[in-house]
Order: structure tokens, then C-alpha cells, then sequence
DNA sequence: TATTGTTATACTCTATAACTATA
DNA sequence: TATAGTTATAGAGTATAACAATA
């Protein structure tokens, strides 16, 4: 057996390769504005889902409840999201995108299309096209939910992984 | 402005996604074989890197040297890796795949194909190919080392980007 | 009795820095 | 004096589980 699996071929080590790259570099472009990358989730989905409650975002996201709390006590501190009452349910909060939290949105918006074109810049139009036309098909015969990134989550390792 | 940058295209998204994602189940995969995929790094590269030092492990990984230290102490106890002294300078280790290693090396090959051949399913022989040479294209202008997987890092977020 | 959001606590993981032995 | 490897410690980040309010 040649070395043809390890030195070329391995689109999949490519992919998580370029993957976590690609999450590191957009990471750092975010704490420009002082954001991580659930903080940006979190803004996005309010902007199509808002009034939704803290326990609805949890798991459309897969951040845990507890974790919910700070992360959105930092921007409701910075006037960016609001937690109304819910008129229905007074355990519930409707959670909404204020005006600041839309003009954040959109300089989000200019950030990912800066870093996207950073990172695809070996490519051309077309061949950009192509590859998001495969990348979809990928996401969805993986199952994959649109907007949710797993690297939200942030799991540590289960015991049966440890180094010790 | 409509919603086209959020309901569509979004390739370096994807990437992030797909490439969480891959490597989230190839960690599942490798758990299986009692192994983490720093883990299996290490292992790939003592294969054709034979007799390095720690130091030089730490930096061609980007690992910690604190953090290899427990990590080479495992595989040691599972007999995968082998510490020998070198003899033209005795602070340093020389590290050696042992013949287990080199079989369990095999085993993470096959858990890599399988792996692979589950990721990219929705693609054909031919989309897979040349999916492949532009990943390495990617790759090659963002100056991604080769088998060089970020996630071996594991570093935890800057102060700035709390959420507290 | 169950559920939402919150808080306190414990746990896991990592880097920092001190330490030894060699050079 | 500098470097390789090791160890101890402290720090950051997370989940777990108990809690109060509401249903």
C-alpha cells in the first residue's frame, strides 16, 4: 500500500481542515465588533424568528439554557437584543432584535461577505458557484439545519477520551 | 436589501459546517478505536516523521509541549508509540511509531475511508475529484499545512470575547 | 406536577510557570 | 545561560443540578 490516502486525495480532512479555518478567521474578524460566532447565530435567527423564547432559540441552535443566560445578558446589556414578557405565558420571555441589534446584523453581513471572499479567493465566480451547490447537497444528505453551526455548542470530550 | 446572503450561497458558512460537522463524526468514529484525533494526527505523522523530538512534534502540530507530554504518556502505556533516547543530545526523546502503532495506524486508514465515503455520498466519483482539487486550492492559498488539522489546538476563546 | 429561566457548583480542559537534567 | 521535557497550579469555559416563579 502506497501513501496516496495520506498525501493527496482527503477531501474529507480537507474539509474539516479548511472548515475550522474558515470558523477561526470569521471569529476573529467578529471580535471587531466585539461578537462571537453565537453571538452573530443568536442575531441572525432573531431576525427571522423573533419573539421566539429562551427555550425555542436553545435548541434551534443547540446552545445549552444555562449558557443562554449570559450570552444573552451581554447583549441585552449592550442594547442589541430585548427580552419582552410574554403576554400568554409570564414564564416565557419574546425575545426581539432592537434597532441597534439590525444595524449590528448588517455590519455582519459586510464582515462574512469580506471573509468569504478572503477565503475563496483561489476561486472563481463560477467555480464559487459550483462549490455551494455541492456544498449544499453535502449539508443536506448529511442533515444538516440551515444557520446552526455545531461549533456553537462547544462539547468537551466524554471521559472515554481523555489523555491521562 | 433581501434575504439572499442568508437563505442562500453562504459557502464559507458551509464550510464551517461541513467541516465541524466532519470532524465531529470522525472523532466518533475514532472514539471507537480508543483514540482522539490529535491522537491519530501524532500517529500519521511519527509514521513518516520518524525519530522527531517532542519539541519538533509540538511546533509541526501546533500542539503544547505541556499538553503532548500526557498525550505521549498514553500512547506509550498502549504500547503505540515508543520513546527512545537520543543518543547525540540526551534531553531530547526520539519518537517511534512500534509495530502496534503502525497497525493501528491501518485501522485509522479504514476508519478514514469509511468516514469519507459516508461525508460525501450525495457526490459522485467525478464531483468528489474535482471537489477535491479545489479544497486543495483553498487550502494552498490560505497556507493551511498539509495534515495540519487547527483542532488540534483547542485553545480557548480571548478574554475579550466573553460573554459574561 | 411540569416547565421557563436562573444561579451555584463541580468538572474538564488548557496554558503558565516553575522545576530537572542536560547542553 | 539556554533548551527539552515534566509537573503543579491557576484560569477559563461548560454542563449539572438545584432553585423560584408560573402554568
Amino acid at each position: 500500500m502506497n501513501d496516496k490516502n495520506t498525501e493527496k486525495g482527503q477531501p474529507a480532512f480537507l474539509l474539516a481542515q479548511i472548515g475550522a479555518h474558515a470558523a477561526s478567521l470569521f471569529g476573529e474578524r467578529l471580535s471587531a465588533l466585539e461578537l462571537t460566532p453565537p453571538d452573530a447565530g443568536i442575531l441572525r435567527l432573531l431576525r427571522v424568528a423573533a419573539g421566539i423564547s429562551q427555550q425555542d432559540l436553545s435548541t434551534r441552535l443547540q446552545i445549552h439554557p444555562s449558557r443562554l443566560v449570559a450570552i444573552l445578558d451581554n447583549l441585552e446589556n449592550r442594547k442589541l437584543v430585548e427580552r419582552k414578557q410574554n403576554p400568554n405565558d409570564r414564564r416565557l420571555y419574546s425575545l426581539h432584535l432592537t434597532k441597534n441589534g439590525g444595524e449590528i446584523l448588517e455590519r455582519i453581513g459586510r464582515v462574512a461577505r469580506e471573509h468569504q471572499d478572503a477565503l475563496l479567493a483561489a476561486l472563481s465566480t463560477d467555480e464559487r458557484d459550483q462549490l455551494t451547490g455541492w456544498l449544499h447537497r453535502i449539508a443536506d444528505q448529511q442533515g444538516l439545519a440551515r444557520g446552526v453551526h455545531p461549533g456553537y455548542q462547544r462539547l468537551g470530550r466524554s471521559k472515554s477520551q481523555r489523555d491521562d
